[in-house]
DNA sequence: TTGACGCATGCCGATATCGGCATATGATGA
DNA sequence: TCATCATATGCCGATATCGGCATGCGTCAA
């Protein structure tokens, strides 16, 4: 049945996928060339494990792929899918690039009142 | 302690706060133009609740500001968090745009190996 | 065939998420 | 002051996430 759903599976939408930290440091190794899973579980300081459950993640939603090379398995980024986010975001460019009637006023407002560096 | 964390948390990351599509819809809304609280929910057919849940965690990323007026509390767009998800992912345009050494490979690995396989 | 390697998967525990509901808090106006 | 509107918060239940560990399974070499 499944009536509630505490999140959107994280398998079926890239903009979860990329949501978990380790998971954009793999698509970020995997832009220098594609990787057996040890070799980037080692360079990314994780659990062989732990690597393979983030590919598949990754896997699923298809922003990397598998090519079968003997005992092992090569992973390589499959970008594609990363640029719905890029244009999701891109729909809001305007609002950072402009200066906007009330917009402007809220970022005069909190740059006085707060110093914004705090976080 | 706090040794293990099942999930970064969703209240100081943007990547995170994205993930949800009910807060990605509210961020879209607000393209438009501020709004109080319940008016935003019934545009979105949420509860009053569901939607200052959600306002709760894009303020404390930093995507959305509050104004006080009087019994009402506007929220307003401050789109400035997305830059860094859109240059993020911008990092891989050339990985979608160009067609790749390996990457070219791969595709013409799987489409022959499909016809042949036939899994 | 057997053993070692490379990888995927299953299970577990701790924790986080999300929606619903009730309720607390705060401002407004009669 | 008191009722009311607008919003925030707390608690709950169901479920998902993530890391660790053990183990299954396929591949290769001796």
């Amino acid at each position: 049945m499944m009536r509630r759903m505490a999140r959107a599976a994280t398998t079926s939408d890239v903009f979860n996928a990329i949501a978990e930290p380790q998971r954009r440091e793999i698509l970020i190794l995997l832009r220098t060339g594609e990787r057996p899973v040890t070799e980037l579980a080692q360079e990314l300081g994780m659990t062989q494990p732990g690597a393979s459950k983030h590919l598949r993640v990754l896997r699923e939603v298809g922003l990397v792929r598998v090519r079968e090379a003997g005992k092992q398995r090569l992973y390589g980024l499959d970008a594609r899918g990363l640029r719905p986010v890029h244009e999701w975001t891109g729909g809001f460019e305007r609002f950072w690039n402009e200066s906007f009637d009330r917009l402007d006023a809220y970022v005069q407002d909190l740059k006085q009142a707060r110093q914004e560096g705090s976080n």
